[in-house]
RNA sequence: GGGCCUGUAGCUCAGCUCGGUUAGAGCGUCCGCCUGAUAAGCGGAAGGUCGGUGGUUCAAGUCCACUCAGGCCCA
């Protein structure tokens, strides 16, 4: 009896239980630990792959899913390339995203409840608290089939890491580029800390509030074209105003004055027709200048709370006016905006900021103290309404920026924050971003490199509790300071072991002064921004430069990362930031920014909405395969953005258009092996052409994928497999068949099978980042069917394209003979004569039709004709036009190569001595035409190039019949199908049918037989015993009986 | 206001680097084939002013300029 080789499979399987064996396979055998162990022993070099680190208090979602696979991909190309390829999971623990979360939880409002709380429980809770999905992100990303080291994982807020984050901060520090400074900075009231300009644009901080836009008259000091005289100001933000300590106007720009009831008002030119309406209809425009003339100026202050201030209160010069909204004239507040500070200290006006921690205004504004700016707006209006300095009250809609973790719209103003001085080290940063390659390559000197050329000073502190402490000791009374950059050094300086830098405990340190030594060096209160930390990530997970020293000197840059494209202001840019400013390098080589999943309109995906499938669901209906290939072969890994059906069917389509075709191939040589009995081998000596057709294929595919996969060009590699898959399936194995199926175990059919293993082991191992389940499955079921082998495709290295054979000749003629049968197929179609009717011939002509002839087997057997025959002369079957090489004639002949390629396509050419033709009086030299063969009109021919094929067209009586047998033996198949009968089982026949097809069964009954697996054949009724059949289309011209004999 | 990306068949996208005369694929639709991979497989057809205008050129989906629409970034 059959020996079962291979696992006996079904036709349809069950791919998310598969995948769901496979992850028992992986951890119980820690594959994954293997892949990077082998290297190891192998003294392989190493890939560096950085995992950008997620925070932990969120579940993840399709963007992680996508850059999970992306992140999956890569690393186990490169594992199978030869290299040792870490994959440490990281965790970003750190920064307001914690915070809030646990103020939630032990419902506190604001600083001054954690102080009230107790910074140490309320450090301890954040701890514990952004570790609570760490368990369910393993679950996720393990289901997803990614390969990640989540037990070494490291998190920010660990001691090493946190080490190597001062480290950096010291090293900063002493380089120079770490400062000090009052500055406006965006600024959240309810978090009472600064952010980061780019915090400020991240996702969608920015949005839609209603704000109140006023118009306000100054009144100049002294009359300006002898009329007492208003300059015109604008601003959104009325609480600003009692901080107003100048005016500021465009050199260049036009103004105009305007007369109204005997008052002088300037505004800008362009602005005049929008104010035009607040005038008296008799207003007139009396005076044309420039700001030039506007300058220096002398106005009242509005408020009387800052009137002595030196300097204040004229008109300045400034580039920044614009003229798109308001009057063209710009009042200025140095405390509430970055422009303003510079140009008031540019003027020698001091900065006033009268507002504390939680914006709300101070003694300096007596009328206001305690109220929040905001909520001052209204009593600011109006008392200026009051007092006639408000000339319009309107509202505007417009986009604001918000705290990206608590929603309150920010405020800007002056506060003391430290630096890291980017812009001193600028162009470095831009030297660097050239060695980068960049996918896509425009965000190289686009998205990225504009950037990083406004890159502005990066503000690091946060005015909070859990993260990084700034590590600067300072004496209250003299101006000395102490940074440290290592534990060792505050256990030196402190005489204490530190065992945790979090706050309370490192603000515990105190010492005398050094200096002075009468004051105190305590710690500033600040913590660091948590994207400094991040920024860190290269060596701080390594512990750097305490630990680890060599092997990162040698392994920095990073080999590669990727993330999603908002990351250019983000994780790119910090990383970049710090290891141009410490190391001088960028820090990483390779780098692909995907794009955005959006629905099918293009709204983002929301929870709310439900406008996405749920990705478990995904993974447990059609598994994580197909989930991946969904993903990756997408425009999406180059930049662009996606839209995801919210029904799942595109992934649906995979499993149809990928996995299955996969599994099919696998299926039909499993099913045969185990028939036959036989165990095929790595082979690839098959001389028979369509054995080396089908390797010459695979070694180009291998070598092009792995190309790709140099360039990080996933969704072409994945074209490259789809092209292969197609000519697998559609052509080598459905040409192939036959030879598997029939009876004697002869030389071609042991070449037939070992051919199709070895494709199918070593396509397993090109397609295995792709699908890194169902090739494993497939591997182990070829090479290993005892499933407690701990053997796996990703252990493996990648294929070796050179030594599989390849033979360019053979590739084209094959694709000759593709040619040949899709239009053998079309003509047949054309005249309405199924496949089944043989034909007794196919003629074909054209150029290197003739190499083909050793093909005509599976031409024959393709298209069922008797006879392939090549035709001498291809004015027999066409007429021959004339294709024009215009890349070479258009050089030389200019405007008349349009007339010749008109002329060559009617036909209208005269061949000549030389292989030279000539077309209106112009000779053309072999090389610049090709003649092509066009069927004449209502022949029995088409053509396609210099190709012309016919068939002929004629059933005789012989041909005929032949037919008929061959119905016959398509019922019969049916007949066994539909009895259910293994395809090994051997049959008695008997046919109830009309004459004709009587006689083609006698004649044809070898055929029939050998075809059905028959051994004998009769025309008699047949008892119920016998299975009975008729087809329904046919009506009830024939009925077949049948019944199995047992072996 | 500046910059980047995208616009090609009903849908999703190749092709554009390097111009060459007949613009491709998958899905969907319609029609059919095959029947020893069968709750599979294969083929054919219909379907396109290549967003628009202008230019360069013998020749433009491809190069240039302008422009429209959508998206993103910066100010």
């Amino acid at each position: 009896m059959n020996e079962k080789i291979y696992p006996e499979e079904k036709s349809k399987p069950n791919f998310p239980e598969i995948e769901e064996s496979i992850l028992k396979f992986w951890k119980d055998y820690k594959i994954f630990e293997k892949s990077i162990k082998i290297r190891e022993e192998q003294n392989a070099k190493d890939y560096v792959f950085y995992d950008g680190p997620p925070f932990a208090n969120g579940l993840p979602h399709y963007g992680h899913i996508l850059t999970g696979y992306v992140k999956d991909v890569v690393p186990r190309f490169f594992t199978m390339k030869g290299y040792r390829v870490p994959r440490r999971f990281g965790w970003d623990c750190h920064g307001l995203p914690a915070e809030m979360e646990m103020e939630k939880e032990a419902g506190l409002g604001g600083k001054k409840e954690i102080e009230e709380y107790g910074i140490d429980k309320f450090n301890e809770g954040c701890k514990k608290l952004v570790l609570k999905y760490v368990d369910e992100w393993e679950r996720f990303v393990t289901r997803q089939g990614r390969w990640v080291d989540f037990a070494g994982a490291y998190k920010t807020m660990d001691l090493s890491y946190m080490e190597s984050v001062i480290w950096a901060f010291k090293n900063l520090y002493d380089l120079g580029l770490i400062y000090q400074k009052e500055r406006v900075v965006s600024y959240c009231a309810r978090c009472e800390t600064p952010l980061s300009n780019f915090e400020t644009r991240m996702d969608d901080a920015t949005r839609s509030r209603q704000d109140p836009s006023v118009t306000l008259r100054f009144k100049l000091k002294d009359k300006f074209e002898n009329f007492p005289a208003y300059l015109l100001v604008w601003t959104t933000t009325p609480w600003t105003l009692p901080s107003n300590l100048a005016i500021a106007v465009g050199k260049d720009i036009e103004y105009w004055g305007i007369l109204d009831q005997g008052e002088l008002y300037l505004l800008a030119e362009n602005r005049y027709e929008l104010y035009k309406s607040i005038f008296q209809p008799d207003h007139q425009v009396v005076w044309k200048g420039t700001g030039e003339d506007l300058k220096d100026l002398r106005y009242t202050p509005l408020f009387s709370y800052f009137k002595d201030i030196p300097n204040a209160f004229k008109v300045l010069l400034a580039d920044f006016v614009g003229i798109d909204e308001g009057t063209g004239i710009v009042h200025i507040a140095p405390g509430f905006g970055e422009d303003d500070q510079n140009l008031c200290n540019n003027n020698n006006i001091e900065t006033v900021c009268p507002i504390d921690a939680q914006a709300k205004f101070t003694q300096q504004i007596p009328e206001y103290s305690g109220q929040n700016v905001f909520d001052t707006n209204r009593s600011i209006i109006k008392r200026l309404k009051q007092e006639h300095k408000l000339v319009l009250h309107q509202t505007i809609e417009h986009n604001y920026p918000h705290c990206w973790r608590c929603n309150t719209p920010l405020v800007y103003r002056a506060l003391p924050s430290w630096y890291v001085a980017v812009t001193e080290f600028k162009q470095r940063l831009i030297d660097a971003n050239q060695q980068i390659n960049w996918i896509p390559e425009h965000v190289k000197d686009g998205q990225f490199g504009k950037w990083i050329e406004g890159a502005r000073d990066w503000s690091i502190s946060r005015n909070r509790y859990f993260g990084a402490p700034i590590p600067v000791w300072k004496c209250d009374k003299c101006d000395h300071q102490e940074v440290f950059g290592a534990i060792k050094q505050l256990n030196e300086f402190f005489k204490v072991e530190v065992k945790d830098l979090h706050r309370p405990y490192i603000d515990e340190l105190v010492a005398p002064c050094t200096q002075c030594h009468t004051g105190i060096l305590t710690r500033v209160p600040d913590v660091l921004d948590c994207w400094f930390e991040s920024g860190s990530m290269p060596f701080a997970h390594v512990h750097y430069p305490v630990e680890n020293k060599k092997w990162f000197d040698e392994n920095f840059p990073a080999d590669f990362i990727v993330e999603y494209i908002a990351q250019t202001r983000g994780w790119f840019y910090t990383l970049n930031v710090l290891s141009v400013a410490l190391f001088d390098k960028p820090s990483f080589k390779n780098v692909i920014c995907h794009g955005v999943i959006l629905d099918k309109l293009g709204r983002k995906l929301s929870k709310r909405l439900r406008n996405y499938p749920d990705p478990m669901a995904m993974f447990n209906i059609y598994g994580a395969d197909a989930m991946r290939w969904y993903l990756i072969d997408n425009p999406i890994l180059k930049g662009g953005n996606f839209a995801i059906d919210d029904k799942g069917t595109g992934i649906e389509e995979v499993v149809k258009n990928i996995l299955l075709p996969w599994w099919n191939v696998y299926y039909f040589f499993t099913m045969y092996s185990n028939i036959d009995g036989y165990r095929a081998e790595l082979d690839y000596s098959s001389d028979y052409h369509l054995d080396q057709y089908i390797l010459s294929e695979l070694h180009n595919t291998v070598n092009n994928v792995e190309q790709a996969m140099m360039n990080y060009e996933i969704s072409e590699a994945t074209d490259y497999i789809k092209a292969f898959m197609e000519v697998l399936t559609n052509w080598y194995l459905r040409r192939s068949r036959r030879r598997f199926w029939k009876s004697e175990n002869d030389q071609d059919k042991l070449a037939a099978y070992n051919t199709l293993y070895t494709v199918l082991i070593m396509f397993s191992k090109t397609c295995a980042p792709f699908l890194p389940f169902l090739t494993e499955y497939i591997f182990q079921s070829l090479t290993f069917p005892k499933s407690d082998f701990q053997q796996s495709v990703h252990l493996e290295f990648w294929p070796d394209y050179q030594s599989i054979p390849f033979d360019h000749e053979l590739l084209e003629k094959m694709r000759l003979v593709r040619k040949i049968v899709r239009l053998g197929h079309s003509l047949r179609k054309k005249e309405n004569i199924r496949v089944r009717q043989p034909l007794a011939e196919i003629s074909i002509s054209g150029e290197h039709s003739e190499t083909i002839l050793e093909f005509e087997d599976l031409i024959r057997d393709e298209l069922n004709v008797k006879k392939v025959k090549y035709e001498d002369d291809p004015h027999n079957l066409g007429t021959p036009v004339l294709k024009v090489q215009a890349k070479l004639v258009g050089p030389r002949l200019g405007g008349k190569v349009q007339q010749l390629i008109k002329a060559g396509k009617q036909g209208d050419f005269q061949f000549r001595e030389g292989d030279k033709v000539e077309v209106l009086g112009e000779v053309l030299s072999p090389q610049e035409y090709e003649v092509q063969w066009e069927a004449k009109p209502d022949s029995d021919c088409v053509s396609e190039g210099d190709l012309v094929v016919s068939l002929d067209l004629k059933i005789t009586p012989d041909l005929e019949q032949e037919g008929l047998a061959r119905e016959l033996i398509r019922q019969i198949q049916n007949a066994r199908a539909q009895a259910n009968l293994q395809v090994s089982d051997r049959i008695k026949l008997s046919l109830i049918v009309p004459s004709p097809w009587q006689r083609a069964a006698e004649a044809y009954q070898e055929l029939i037989l050998a075809e059905t697996l028959g051994m004998s054949i009769d025309f008699s009724e047949k008892p119920s015993s016998w299975f009975s059949y008729q087809d329904e289309a046919l009506g009830d011209i024939i009925k077949i009986y049948l019944t199995k004999i047992d072996s």
